[in-house]
DNA sequence: GTACCAGCGTACTACGTATGACGCCGGATC
DNA sequence: GATCCGGCGTCATACGTAGTACGCTGGTAC
C-alpha cells in the first residue's frame, strides 16, 4: 500500500486511522501523518475488499418496483438523508421482487455488496425472505413476519371522510387504486368504517378501481361519474386518480366542487396543478423513508426495533371547499 | 466452499463451472454435478469478492440529482432493462456531484463497486472528472471531453414552433425552467432561431423563468399571461411547467387555447390530465437510457462509443388545437 | 516401450482490507 | 535491578473468488 509507504507505517497502521480506530491504538502525530499521505495520494479505500473482510458494505438497497411514481423520490430522499447520517449510502433498485426468487437484481448484489433492504412495496409477496440472510424492513405493509414503517392511512382517511361529512356529504363514492395492496384496503376499510358509522351501506356506494395512469383514471372515471346514482363526493386513493377525475369531470361539464367534490391522497405536486386545486391527505415521505432506514440500521446493529406508524395532515383546497 | 465438497471437486471446478468458463475445461457431467449442488445448496457467489478479485462488479451507477422528476424513472427503466440483457445491475444514486469532489456517495462508491457512471444531468460541472478512473457517460449533456447521449431538443423545437407557426401563432413566449442546464439552453436557442428565420426578433418576446414546481410555476406563469405584450402562445420548457401555464390561465379566466396557446416538453402523463390537455414535445426516455447504458457498456470493453442524439415527436392535443 | 498429447481437474496465489495476537520500549513499582 | 504495565505499532492471517501453472490419466504414434 502506497499510503503506508510514504507515511513511513504499516499497511495496518493505516487501516486503523483510516476506519477511524485509532484512538488508543495510534498516537495523534502518526494518524495525522497516515491522512496527510492519504490525502496527497488522492487514497480511497476499496469498497470491494472492505465489504469483503468486514462482512459489512455500509450500502443498503430501496428496492421499489416503480421509481416513476412521485411520492417515491421523497421517500428515498428522506432514506437517504438518514443513511447519510449514519455513513451509510442507500442505492436505489427497481425490481419487481415476483416471488423473491430468480435472478433478480436483489438477489445479484444480496451476497457481499448490500447489508440489507428497505422494500417499498405496495404489496409484499407472503414467500418473500430475507436474502442470503440479509435483513429486510418493509415500507408502507404491515405484516407479523418482518418490521415495518407506514404511514396512518386509517386515521387520513377518517380525517378526509369527516371532513365530507362536515360540508353534508352523506353518500361518498370510493375511486379505487386497481394496484391493490394494503395502503388502499386500509383506506378502503376506514371508508366503509366511516360510512357505517354514519348509517351508511358501503355496499351500496359507487365503487370503480382505475391504474395510476390518466389513460385508466380518466375512462373509469368518466364511467363512474355517469352512473344515475352518483355520489355528491368522491374518495380518490391518490392524487393521480383524483386528477383523472376531475379531468373527466371537466369533460362531461360536471362542476367540482359544486356537483361533486373530490378529494385525494399525498399532497403531490399535481395537487396544485389540478382544476381547481385538490383537497387531499397529506404525508411526510421523507419522515417515512428515514424512519425506514433506522429501522434497518438498527436491525443490522443487532438490534430489535419498534415498528412505527407515521401520522397524516389533511390539506383542504378548492376541490371540496368552495 | 460448501459446493465444491458436496459436488466432489475442487473449488477451483466449481468458479469455473458457474462462471461460465467450463467449456474444455471441465466434462459436461461435473459441470452439472456442480450446478446441481449449488442449487441445492441455494448457493449465491459473493459479490465482493468477486469484484475484488476480477476487478469489475458488473454494476454501473446512474447518478442523478432529482430522482423525483417522472421523466427520470423512465430513463432509468431503459438502461435498467439494457443492462440486465447484459448481465448488469443499475444502481441508482442521488446526488449532488457538486464539484466532483467530496464525501459523495459517488466517491463513497467509485472504488471497488461500481465499474462506471451514468450521469443524469441538466448541467455538468467542468471539474467533474471520472472518479478513480471509472468512465463517465453523460445523459442529456454534450461536451468535448466525454461521451454522452442527449435527446434531440432543437429538433423537437423546431417541430413545436413550426406547429405553432402553421396555428398563425407570430410572437410566441418562452416560459422557461430556472433549472438551467444545456437541455434549456437548446430549446431556447432553437426557439429563437425560428422566430428570427421568421422576422421576429427573439428579445423582443415575453419570457420568463421558473423552478420545476406548482407553486413557483403558477406564480410566475400569472405574471407572465398578464402582461400587456401578451403573445398568442408560449413554449414552456417542460409538462410541469407548461401545466402550471394553464392552471394560472384557468386562474385568471384566459382561455386555452383561444387567448393562449400552450405547448409543453417531454408528454408526462400530467400532459393528459391538464384541462385542457396539453400539446407536447415527446421524447423516449426508455431509448436514452438504454443508449446510455450502451454506451457505458462499449467503454467498459475497452471502445471508443460514438455518441448518440435520440429523436423526437409533437403530440399535438387541445392545448394548440381546437 | 517411450514419448507425446489431449482432456480433465487441482493447488496455489493474489486481490485490498480488517483485526486478533503479539512485540517493543520507556517509565513506574517494589 | 527485576518485574510489570500501558502506550504504540506491526505481523500475519482470513475474507471468497478468479485465474495461472501445473499434474494426472489413458490413448496414440513411432
Amino acid at each position: 500500500m502506497d499510503v503506508a509507504k510514504r507515511a513511513g507505517v504499516s499497511q495496518s497502521t493505516v487501516s486503523l486511522v483510516l476506519s477511524g480506530k485509532a484512538p488508543g491504538r495510534v498516537s495523534t502525530t502518526t494518524a495525522d501523518a497516515v491522512r496527510a499521505a492519504a490525502r496527497e495520494l488522492g487514497y480511497r479505500p476499496n469498497a470491494a475488499a472492505r465489504a469483503l473482510r468486514s462482512g459489512t458494505a455500509s450500502a443498503v438497497g430501496l428496492v421499489v418496483r416503480d421509481v416513476t411514481h412521485p411520492f417515491f423520490g421523497r421517500t428515498l430522499r428522506g432514506a437517504q438523508q438518514a443513511a447519510r447520517a449514519a455513513g451509510h449510502v442507500v442505492v436505489l433498485i427497481q425490481d419487481d421482487y415476483s416471488g423473491g426468487g430468480g435472478d433478480s437484481a436483489v438477489q445479484g448484489l444480496s451476497e457481499g455488496s448490500i447489508d440489507g433492504f428497505l422494500f417499498f412495496a405496495a404489496k409484499v409477496p407472503r414467500s418473500l425472505r430475507e436474502p442470503g440472510g440479509r435483513p429486510i424492513v418493509i415500507v408502507e405493509y404491515e405484516q407479523s413476519r418482518m418490521p415495518f414503517v407506514r404511514l396512518d392511512s386509517e386515521g387520513g382517511t377518517a380525517a378526509a371522510m369527516a371532513h365530507l361529512h362536515a360540508l353534508g356529504h352523506a353518500r361518498i363514492g370510493h375511486f379505487r387504486s386497481s394496484a391493490g395492496g394494503q395502503t388502499f384496503d386500509r383506506r378502503h376499510d376506514a371508508w366503509a368504517a366511516h360510512l357505517r358509522a354514519h348509517g351508511q351501506d358501503p355496499e351500496a356506494q359507487v365503487t370503480g378501481f382505475a391504474a395510476f395512469d390518466a389513460t385508466s383514471s380518466i375512462a373509469v372515471a368518466k364511467e363512474l361519474l355517469s352512473r344515475p346514482d352518483r355520489p355528491s363526493a368522491f374518495l380518490c386513493d391518490d392524487d393521480l386518480l383524483a386528477a383523472g377525475m376531475i379531468a373527466a369531470a371537466n369533460e362531461l361539464g360536471i362542476d367540482v366542487p359544486g356537483e361533486v367534490a373530490v378529494v385525494g391522497f399525498d399532497d403531490l405536486d399535481l395537487a396544485r396543478l389540478t382544476n381547481p386545486p385538490l383537497t387531499t391527505v397529506r404525508f411526510d415521505p421523507e419522515a417515512l423513508g428515514a424512519a425506514a432506514f433506522e429501522l434497518l440500521h438498527a436491525r443490522l446493529q443487532g438490534g430489535r426495533p419498534k415498528n412505527r406508524v407515521l401520522p397524516s395532515e389533511l390539506v383542504v383546497r378548492a376541490s371540496t371547499a368552495g
